[in-house]
DNA sequence: CATTAATTAGAACAAATGTACTAAATTTTG
DNA sequence: CAAAATTTAGTACATTTGTTCTAATTAATG
């Protein structure tokens, strides 16, 4: 592996143990065998290897839509894009855990997290619109309403991993599982009748999907 | 003022403002008009001055917890209680910001924070117990749904001052109404035809409440 | 092979931080 | 008022961190 790579694994890995003000160029040349010399070499603090770890992120979410985009969006479908979306959020999840502190400190991130948002806003959007054109989705929610419904889902799907962090008791797998499932289930009283038999085929085979 | 409630009241304001790493039991001195060594007489370190924070804050929110057993369970009192409680919540907000990195440098605090956590999820089980009741509450929500949907609010109103700083434009009085207005709509859609009566006058007075 | 570019180690420096200690000043108490 | 306790300022020290620079080594290229 590049030494670039290397990098950046073990920045993922101390970023996501102790938080990205505890980690210091040293202690990631330390863990690597390099020097700190080297590493301020390819990346000039941490601060730049902060935003290409988040640009990994971006771009593996982005690869996740595009994926999204070829399939037929059944309920179940969109369960298992749900699944491997939130286990891609937690490799990376130290963006999420220092979410306000990062956005303060490395320039030029905000604006490209916050459009990330929008975007991922209006899929949800999207999706609610078809999912209730197929009449899965209630006919009596208004437009309000299921704009507020996807602010708290991106609300959620911003904060699960910390809530899971300090609350949550299992190993990370169990985590992932729970919150994605909890993210899922947080649309139930939205659906209509029709919905909620989908939906618990859905819920049922949970695990094993 | 006495000098420890000063260095509280300047410490806040800066956890508040950079986050909990970026201040120095100096740059806390400085601002106050003390020397450094005067701080380490009253508070050892910043972990200190956290804790007590910490404290100051779930006595607060205790209080605000009696206040609440005091009056009759209306919406409209419910409706107020929640945005005093986000009031707390906001001035406290580092608390939240810094959520899971508190949680693993300030020993003790955790365990106690769980607790605290714990408690509030068993007030809204009853809360919506006693809604459910008063036929404000759908009567065909499972248990489970009701112990999901306290869940996700726990989750919100420890997540939702993260969401705000980033992403919310605006006055920080018009952050603290925005996001008790969405923490109340969140329980819309579990609300019968009666609830929504009530609800929908609740929110039309919102902003003068 | 020779030269150029890329990579790496290591050292040096200033700034900031937690911590510990001393001595002076102030307040409280008897 | 005198003694004791509390509060305060100031200093010193070891660590850590970002940053910068130099020289050596390795890889790439013509």
């Amino acid at each position: 592996m590049k030494t670039k790579d290397k990098i950046l694994q073990e920045a993922l890995k101390q970023f996501n143990e102790r938080g990205t003000d505890a980690v210091s160029i040293r202690s990631i040349g330390d863990a690597v065998g390099i020097s700190a010399g080297n590493l301020a070499y390819h990346f000039k603090n941490t601060d730049a290897i902060i935003y290409q770890l988040y640009l990994n992120l971006a771009e593996a979410l982005n690869q996740q839509v595009a994926k999204t985009q070829d399939l037929e969006m059944t309920l179940h479908n969109l369960a298992k894009r749900t699944k491997e979306t939130f286990q891609i959020l937690f490799i990376y999840r130290f963006l999420l855990i220092d979410f306000v502190h990062i956005n303060r400190r490395v320039e030029g991130l905000q604006k490209h997290f916050l459009s990330l948002m929008d975007m991922r806003k209006m899929q949800f959007r999207f999706l609610f619109e078809l999912f209730q054109q197929k009449g899965l989705f209630r006919k009596d929610i208004t437009n309000e309403q299921y704009a507020e419904l996807s602010d708290i889902i991106i609300l959620y799907s911003n904060a699960w991993v910390s809530d899971g962090i300090v609350r949550f008791k299992g190993t990370n797998e169990a985590l992932i599982s729970h919150y994605a499932r909890l993210f899922f289930m947080m649309t139930l009283p939205y659906l209509s009748a029709e919905g909620k038999g989908a939906f618990e085929e859905v819920l049922e085979n949970w695990e094993s999907m």
